[in-house]
DNA sequence: CAATATATCGTACATTTGTAAAAGGAGTCA
DNA sequence: TGACTCCTTTTACAAATGTACGATATATTG
């Protein structure tokens, strides 16, 4: 069954880490090109959050030449499971409901993706 | 206009600050009180965690015979706001789509939820 | 092979965060 | 009025976090 009991991520290392599961293997310099723009940090900087992210067990690397190479241990979905869940906890009180309307009022989502999400929740029986 | 430029918070503050909104203008022993049972902080801890909320200028207070009462500066659409934002971007690119469908597929939200989000929708010129 | 360009590794360090004990002030009640 | 009780204020402190420099190792290429 699934494994739980994950060592808690800095909001930091979430961004990391959702940059290796886009990228398939990344290297450290791939990670550290796909920052946007705006997110100005070091090389350096990002080699340091994906060695904690190994340390933490989220991470794993083969080495490529002289580079090291990437790939996400845990399942994406676990760790979205997670962090989705604390948050609504902390923000919402547990219920993701208001989060919702949020999103739609504040236009995130629109009409067309609630109608996908519709269809989504028919196919579950 | 809305003021932005908020000074992070931290995820416990996060927590405290949400509570401070459910309640109308709590002391810091109804904030305690109404922390979830699993949520075993101190006393004094919801103190400095509200000082530093009221440091930071999320919060204010009044002084209502020993006890302060909080209440919120900064309204919580715009802390919401915010915080939403920088999640949705650290755990899924900026992509709110995203979110909701684990939300759906996860059960967070129902189907009856849906329905009234496309009604929300509608009534958006 | 010697340079050069890349990478990693070890280390550092100021802040922020989470957590709380201890001390002190002010109503309250016997 | 003295003991309690409830609050706030002050202060602490270890751990986590964000950020990155400098040293070292290793491909690469002329």
């Amino acid at each position: 069954m699934t494994q739980k009991n994950l060592i808690p991520l800095s909001p930091a290392e979430t961004e990391i880490l959702r940059i290796v599961w886009e990228l398939d293997h990344p290297t450290v310099q791939a990670v550290w090109d796909a920052l946007p723009d705006h997110r100005d940090i070091a090389y350096a900087t990002v080699q340091t959050l994906l060695r904690r992210l190994e340390k933490k067990g989220y991470l794993d690397h083969q080495i490529q030449g002289k580079a090291h190479v990437f790939h996400a241990k845990i399942r994406q979905k676990d760790v979205i499971g997670s962090a989705v869940q604390s948050f609504v906890d902390r923000l919402f009180g547990g219920d993701a409901v208001p989060l919702v309307q949020f999103l739609a009022e504040n236009r995130d989502i629109t009409k067309e993706d609630i109608s996908r999400l519709s269809e989504i929740l028919e196919d579950q029986s």
